[in-house]
DNA sequence: TTCTGTGCAAATCTTTTGCATGGCA
DNA sequence: TGCCATGCAAAAGATTTGCACAGAA
């Protein structure tokens, strides 16, 4: 990828110099954090932001330029039990157990052997659904 | 589940009427975070202090009595591409891009249909394995 | 009685917001 | 030129820490 500006008249976005290093950050890390957007783009962008970042990136998320992983839920707690896989709803934050089956057992462990795995699948739920 | 005396006496934690509430509201609702172990306790409990359930929350963890869901993870960004999973280290924090396999999909559209899916497996990555 | 746990208040982060100024189209 | 975007500073929110007192064993 290179034309980030295309990406920026897309949407509803002017271009800036400021959107344009944010997305080439993003380019060439695959992923990374508002915090480490800010530390890297600080040093060739010394009077850019954080608000400046935090603003962008909600606004680039709205226009659907990029989009967020590792999820922004408040972390959740349960009492010990044996291993299962977590469904959570992306509208109301509910968490359902599910439980692990035969089938992605083993596909996991063939991907990602020898350590033990957490499981996350990220929907809408059927209550959400209805509405 | 409602032996929450047991469990506690089976760690290095004391028990104290503050931990048994916070078991007795995690089992309750299966999970809950911090704020609402907080909302729902503080009826029965007025005096308890938001601190002893971040210290408590923490000390349960610490002593495998209860585990974290949604694993708090600082949120992270990537620019719009095709569908794809996540494998995140649990270690490192490093995100790694995974694609979907046929029967994966299959399976996930069977249990969860008609919503679009994120999915996120947390798991320590070969590197942080070397270690 | 001893030592850990609790509750308050303060400190520290993290994220959001308001507002005056600057810069893109 | 007209707006939208930026940067600063302040506000709001979330989490952690220190310390004196209370309570479990």
């Amino acid at each position: 990828m290179k034309n980030y500006k295309n990406l920026l008249e897309q949407s509803n976005l002017k271009t800036t110099p400021q959107r344009l290093a944010i997305l080439k950050e993003l380019d060439k890390h695959g992923h990374a954090s508002i915090e480490e957007i800010y530390e890297n783009i600080k040093e060739m962008f010394p009077s850019i932001s954080l608000a400046t970042i935090y603003k962008n990136i909600s606004a680039l998320k709205d226009e659907n330029v990029i989009s967020e992983i590792c999820l922004h839920q408040k972390p959740k707690f349960e009492i010990q039990k044996e291993p299962h896989a977590h469904f959570i709803c992306k509208k109301c934050g509910k968490v359902e157990d599910v439980p692990f089956s035969e089938m992605m057992s083993k596909e996991l462990e063939k991907k990602y052997p020898d350590s033990k795995k957490e499981l996350y699948i990220y929907g809408i739920c059927s209550e959400c659904k209805k509405k």
